[in-house]
DNA sequence: TGTACATCAGTGAACGCGCGTTCACTGATGTAC
DNA sequence: TGTACATCAGTGAACGCGCGTTCACTGATGTAC
């Protein structure tokens, strides 16, 4: 956030920090941050054990900071998709082609907020919780204004925006799990899913 | 499965068996499988941690057996689902309470099954995928039998059924979070989200 | 610019502890005759 | 029914290992004058 020239020491302990957020990604892709231990990281990074408590006060903290990390990258990629308006199929596709991109450029992201938002540890659900309901709620921010949501109540086009949301999550992890070569099969569902969804919005007043 | 009465040995070996599940399944709500120790789940049963050996290779190995034992019961669940008719309000209401009264008689089980859904086992995320599937392949099939479903191809079939899933583990592990007192605002969004995929059906083939 | 002192990110030794796994065992249950 | 032997679920001691945490430290960076 801050564009102001750092000191030598800030700027080495920030480094030290991204470098142990880092590594900690990294060992979450064959485990859950529940038993992501403290010395794997610092072994990883290549400092002392103890190094690790100038940062964080133990995992779970770190994870939460990873929460913030990993749902910033998202959010931009989110602003992105709500600046493209339209409604139709090549919106949808577009959407899900911009998911596919953000997989491949932050795949462990992706891993963990999809491993940790049901995850063993509380405070990381919690974070990833409050966020994604941050989401929703820019979304539903942006259907308030398209002429689409003319005659919906605030509280339905919260619960679209979490089904957007929820799919989003849910499409990223498919998309991680492909096995190679498969991953046009799951474009082709997330497109036909998202298809759908739009059908009932736009029948969602049909019968008042 | 077996109704044939068992030695005394079998029996006492079953037993001790299904007393490890159970143990680890209540120490699964605070953490991940991927951190679940065999001398945790021995202390929890009263065992020697040797004893683990004799009805499992390891906790991953446990896991799957958790696996299979909670999508048991919540297909006797889908059963039932099915097994009602209709696809107005009423079925929609019918259906969300089945998935609060499913969490409510097994809680542990929906939050095993939301948490390693995406965890850090691969084995254990590999069981649950293939029996979600198998889920989706069900309500597909019965799908089919439903005048609905006129001229709808199998694949979207299939899609409409993995959505429907996706919606019932997700709305269940929405209950397990749920502060008490605020269960029929979870019931009100999943009704409402069930509303929409429903008009989604409806209007699918409006456009051919 | 130079000097004296303060700060603090990272070190490394040490600790007690619980872990997973091995092994030879025990004693109740099961089986053959 | 009784006896002799086989099976095998669960035991308990022992092991080496990596864990999280504490503590006093070092030495480069920052600050006051």
């Amino acid at each position: 956030m801050s564009h102001i020239p750092l000191g030598t020491r800030q700027a080495q302990k920030q480094k030290t920090r991204q470098a142990l957020l880092e590594a900690a990604l990294g060992l979450l892709e064959e485990q859950s941050l529940s038993s992501l231990g403290l010395r794997e990281v610092t072994r990883a990074v290549g400092v002392a054990p103890t190094a690790f408590y100038r940062h964080f006060r133990d995992t779970a903290d770190l994870g939460v900071a990873l929460v913030e990390e990993a749902l910033d990258s998202l959010h931009t990629t989110l602003g992105t998709l709500l600046a493209t308006t339209g409604d139709g199929e090549e919106r949808i596709s577009a959407t899900v082609e911009l998911i596919a991109a953000y997989v491949g450029t932050h795949p462990a992201h992706v891993r963990f907020i999809a491993r940790e938002r049901h995850g063993g540890v509380q405070s990381v659900r919690a974070a990833i919780g409050d966020q994604l309901a941050l989401f929703a709620r820019e979304v539903s921010d942006q259907f308030t204004k398209e002429p689409e949501s003319a005659g919906w109540s605030e509280d339905d086009l919260l619960m679209l925006a979490g089904m957007y949301v929820d799919h989003m999550v849910m499409t990223a992890s498919a998309f991680l799990e492909a096995p190679p070569g498969t991953e046009e099969s799951v474009a082709n569902t997330a497109r036909r899913q998202l298809r759908l969804v739009s059908l009932g919005r736009a029948h969602w007043l049909d019968g008042r």
